[in-house]
DNA sequence: ATTAGTGCAAAAGGTTTGCAGACCA
DNA sequence: TGGTCTGCAAACCTTTTGCACTAAT
């Protein structure tokens, strides 16, 4: 059963397409739905990888450019966890959510958790801002590593 | 009047610097005393032109070098905020904190809430981690920024 | 003396861009 | 048909690295 809390990020990208006098294309058709179908934080060379196994002939550039319109769009988040490689993940077709990062391992654990955004609405106001998006990154050690 | 809650660095570094068989240099004792002597995030061209206003013969290498050196040690922490720079801050120096970033001007303004900090704990420990630290970034804009 | 550090310039690695041709509306 | 999109390769930019030389211990 799928999840219709939020609209169909393959509805949202037509209509822009279409407002915007954009062309749909196969390629930008491939990549958003196999970018769309995953979940996690990939980078550019691994969607890149499984667009290809798709279609072997999709060009790098593509990937590049066609991320970089969904995250025009809103569709795509981008992050960076410090290994050199922006990753992106989807946003609209889940809940926003954060990141729990094992240091020796490299597992990347998602959460969310309310009350410390309640804090953080808080803390901004307090300071004069109106918080759009954060971004939060717990960094440590998951528990099958530090049994080791 | 300083601030002594924590080491001073710079004892800290040459603590380092002799138990590992290190030497100590003109230029990596003036860019670490830019650095701790600096508020803020600094990208490594920032600290670089700072740096080379009391010592024109400074090269950028060198500048990355120090500043990778002072991130394994401790005594720096990388950002990346998004703008394609690696940014360094003092971190002993300082209390931790986070940041605000106004997306519109661009102002990064500081916090530090121990209440989330907690939570960031809990939250962690449910999934079986161990913090070591985290990043927290809030985007929105600032009252200024609103006002027009 | 020995060994680490520096500056330069080249290399590396990720991302962007110019261009000629392919493709969608 | 006209304008967008694609693939390729070159260009770009930040960061890293090899090397010959300088300097600290």
């Amino acid at each position: 059963m799928k999840d219709h809390r939020h609209a169909d990020p393959r509805a949202t990208l037509k209509a822009y397409i279409a407002k915007h006098g954009l062309k749909t294309s196969r390629q930008r058709e491939l990549i958003a739905e196999v970018f769309f179908s995953s979940t996690g934080h990939l980078s550019v060379d691994e969607l890149l990888e499984r667009v290809r196994a798709q279609d072997a002939r999709v060009g790098q550039a593509t990937v590049y450019r066609t991320m970089k319109l969904l995250a025009e769009i809103g569709l795509a988040g981008a992050r960076q966890f410090g290994d050199g490689h922006t990753r992106y993940e989807p946003l609209q077709a889940a809940e926003h959510h954060d990141h729990l990062i094992c240091t020796s391992c490299g597992r990347i654990v998602e959460f969310h958790n309310t009350q410390i955004e309640e804090l953080q609405a808080r803390v901004a106001k307090q300071h004069g801002f109106v918080v759009t998006h954060h971004k939060m990154e717990l960094y440590g050690m998951c528990a099958d590593c530090r049994r080791k």
